[in-house]
This record gives C-alpha cells, sequence and structure tokens, in this order.
DNA sequence: CCGAATCCTATAAGATACTG
DNA sequence: CAGTATCTTATAGGATTCGG
C-alpha cells in the first residue's frame, strides 16, 4: 500500500514505498475483522461454522471473505483437515498476537474518550 | 457506538452500551482522518487552506466534513477569528496527543509485517 | 478564506442460491 | 462442512457549484 498521506507522514514513518500505518489499519479495518480476531484470542483454535455463530450477524459471504483477506496478511492461519465431513481450522498467527496488546490499548483509550465526554 | 461484536468482545471489554476499540478505529478511520492527524501532528496549528495543500490530493468536500467530525469527536479543536479574510486554525486535543504515540506502535507493528513477508 | 449543498461514482456489505 | 457465485443495496468518497 503506497502512502496516501503527505510530506509530513514520509518524515515520522517509513512511507517511500508503503505506508505502516496506513497497511495495518487497513488489514484490520472493515466490519468484521475485528470481531472475528476478537473471537479467536478469546477461544483460540476455531472452526468455520463455530466463527460463524460466535461473530453474530456476519453472513457466509462477509466470513469467508474476511478470513481470506486475514490469512493473506498473516493475521490468522488456516489448517484444513482431510476428514469427511470436512474440518478447517482458524487461528491467530504470532504477528497477531502482537497486535492484540495494541488494539486494547487502543480501547482503553477509546474508553477514557467516552469518559471525557459525559 | 453500540457494540456489533461478539459475545467473546464483551467479556473483554465495557461493550454493554458502546464498544471502545470500535468507536476508536471509526474515529481514525476513512481516508483522511489519520493524514490530517499527521499534518497537524507535524506542523501544529494549521489553517484550513494550509491543510489543504498539506494533505495531497484531498477536496473540499472531504477536509470539511473530515475535520467536522474529528472535532465532534474530540480529536482536534477550531478556532476561528473574526478577521477579514476569514481566519480559521486547527490543531490536535490533549486526548488526540495520547492517541498518537498508540498509533505509532500501529505503525512499527506495519514495519514488522512488512519485514516479515519480505 | 472557509466552507456548505448537490449530485454522481466507487467500493463495501448483504441476500440468496448453489457446490465439492 | 466450508465455502463460492451472482446480484442487489448501502455507504464512502469525489466533482462541481455556490454562499457567508
Amino acid at each position: 500500500m503506497k502512502c496516501e498521506h503527505n510530506k509530513a507522514c514520509k518524515d515520522k514513518c517509513p512511507c517511500m514505498e508503503y505506508c505502516p500505518l496506513g497497511s495495518a489499519l487497513k488489514m484490520i479495518g472493515g466490519k468484521w475483522k475485528i470481531p472475528i480476531l476478537c473471537a479467536l484470542q478469546k477461544d483460540g483454535t476455531t472452526r468455520y461454522n463455530e466463527l460463524k455463530q460466535k461473530v453474530r450477524g456476519i453472513t457466509n459471504t462477509m466470513l469467508a471473505s474476511s478470513l481470506r483477506e486475514l490469512e493473506e496478511d498473516g493475521l490468522i492461519s488456516r489448517t484444513q483437515y482431510q476428514e469427511m465431513p470436512l474440518r478447517v481450522e482458524y487461528c491467530l498467527t504470532e504477528q497477531c498476537d502482537d497486535l492484540m496488546p495494541i488494539l486494547n490499548q487502543l480501547a482503553f483509550w477509546g474508553v477514557k474518550m467516552h469518559e471525557t465526554k459525559s
């Protein structure tokens, strides 16, 4: 992802070829990525249909495409077992384990913002 | 913003009435919020037309609406001087100052992810 | 100078049906 | 069981024009 920020950003982060902050936000952006990651963090390795139940309201279309993108970006890993019926399991990667505490800080900041307003 | 995550999330963050992580990501989401915040962080107090030049490619429509949302969310503050011609200046709030280091961690994580892939 | 209003386009998300 | 294919709808973003 090439940097679409500005000169200011280039001085602060290595935006010459790509923008790491923009890329990171894109990886976890959209409506369902965070809910999926939260579910996987809480329960560990989980199979497709379990995820569909735990992430309330998600459709097959969105779950499948979100999982594919998360895997392509290296946030989750997919394991398929050649059984009948088919079994496919997903879990967080180590890189994603590093991400979760940062998201936790962001959530904590969100709490502070909410308290400030009220 | 009500929580659209899942039961798992409710155990980890106070998602009963609102979801802080979802709210936080929404505040900085979209195409232009981060570039604007980066510009304001680097150069401090900046007026509207300066921002339009520094944030390359942004239109009046998007700059105005982004600034309005950022102000409503308490991330930036707007000061209008009754001069002619009109002068309006924007700068980060203290709450946003707390946010920037977290975004910096996210950017650093993005760098690590990129290095892992290559 | 600093935007708002309107209209148009592009992308994200959802519904439904179907398959290996 | 674990998805894909297709179609439709909703939302984000952009272009243009105008006003205080």
